[in-house]
DNA sequence: AAATTTACTTACTTGCAAGTAAGTAACAAC
DNA sequence: GTTGTTACTTACTTGCAAGTAAGTAAATTT
């Protein structure tokens, strides 16, 4: 992936990549500087402590989330489907990351509160396009599902980071074949 | 929950018990330790380095399961799927843990490679397991859900874990719905 | 009753990661 | 041309967790 901008943009972009990777924890300030070829303390003056870098790495996540809900404000509901579903196979592809709510869920009870918030904050969002655009395939007839949009994206809401999680375990075929059950749920009737 | 058995087998419990809770990197010896009001030095005698610990929570984990699975032999598709459901919500209620499959996917790129195998080879005994009481259900009729007893079992494998990740982050409510909506998705037609 | 084993403890080393204080080189502003 | 600011580096402290070597006290075996 692109590595562009300012060393600051660019601490955020690769500890948001090791914290996915790794996990929130064993994501290292000496990770970074090592692969931006500059000392630890460099981090520090941007950073002062990890609980900064990782407001800011949610913080960045949202915002490219906000940019794509953007991008694909006027695409059918399947489209955005699709979209999302490409990101987590590119979460999967790249290093099997996690994606970032589910590497915040899992370190969930060893983080600072304001982390926490953070992630709930943005979790929320997420939760809430999905429930719009399942609403929406309901309405156009691309989807026809079971139960509430609501329902349908709560779950989605706990499987896709979960796909991640046992993909890394299972292995690849099996990640995609979740997904493609996944989406097969929306056209069952 | 019980601690009962040999020092050895409390350490087990207590490892498994932390690493569920905080990850298995920020499970720290001397938590147990002190929770058993013993030395740290003791642990290492029983398990010289962490992965053996990790392996033995893995396969206690297994033997649990394995219990469970003998228990319920006998009973009905939907008891087995209750009985599955409601390990999940103890995991939950008790400490917000996630389940040991969800713990070392989480910390999976991070861990040694014999504790992967251990984990992989856990998760396979669980999603067969699961396949099998799919297939009951339908032969029985209890269930009646679109797609094949595979699709929906890799469905509830990345799903279960993702439960409570999402779980921790947006409560147990919402942790609730979920299970409940997951319930519903084995009689949709 | 001597020898061995069990179940630990004491005391130590090593290594790593976070955090901080102080310094410097380059460039920009006035 | 001095003053300040930016973008770092050097060098340090602190704290914690893993791991190990050696010791001990009580129970068990012979």
């Amino acid at each position: 992936m692109e590595l562009t901008g300012t060393t600051k943009e660019k601490i955020v972009e690769l500890g948001r990549r090791y914290a996915q990777q790794l996990g929130y924890n064993s994501m290292h300030y000496s990770q970074i500087a090592d692969a931006l070829m500059i000392k630890r303390a460099a981090i520090h003056s941007y950073f002062p402590g990890k609980e900064d870098l990782g407001i800011a790495i949610i913080q960045k996540d949202k915002s490219d989330f906000l940019t794509m809900r953007e991008r694909f404000a006027k695409s059918t509901p399947t489209k955005k489907i699709d979209a999302l579903l490409k990101n987590y196979q590119q979460y999967f592809a790249d290093g099997n990351k996690l994606c970032v709510i589910g590497t915040f869920g899992s370190a969930y009870t060893d983080i600072p509160e304001k982390i926490k918030a953070e992630a709930a904050d943005y979790l929320n969002l997420i939760a809430d396009w999905l429930t719009d655009v399942l609403q929406e395939g309901l309405d156009s007839g691309e989807f026809n599902f079971e139960g509430s949009p609501e329902e349908m994206a709560n779950l989605w809401i706990a499987t896709l980071p979960g796909t991640l999680q046992i993909g890394r375990i299972k292995g690849e075929v099996y990640f995609k074949k979740i997904q493609k059950s996944l989406k097969k749920g929306l056209k069952t009737k």
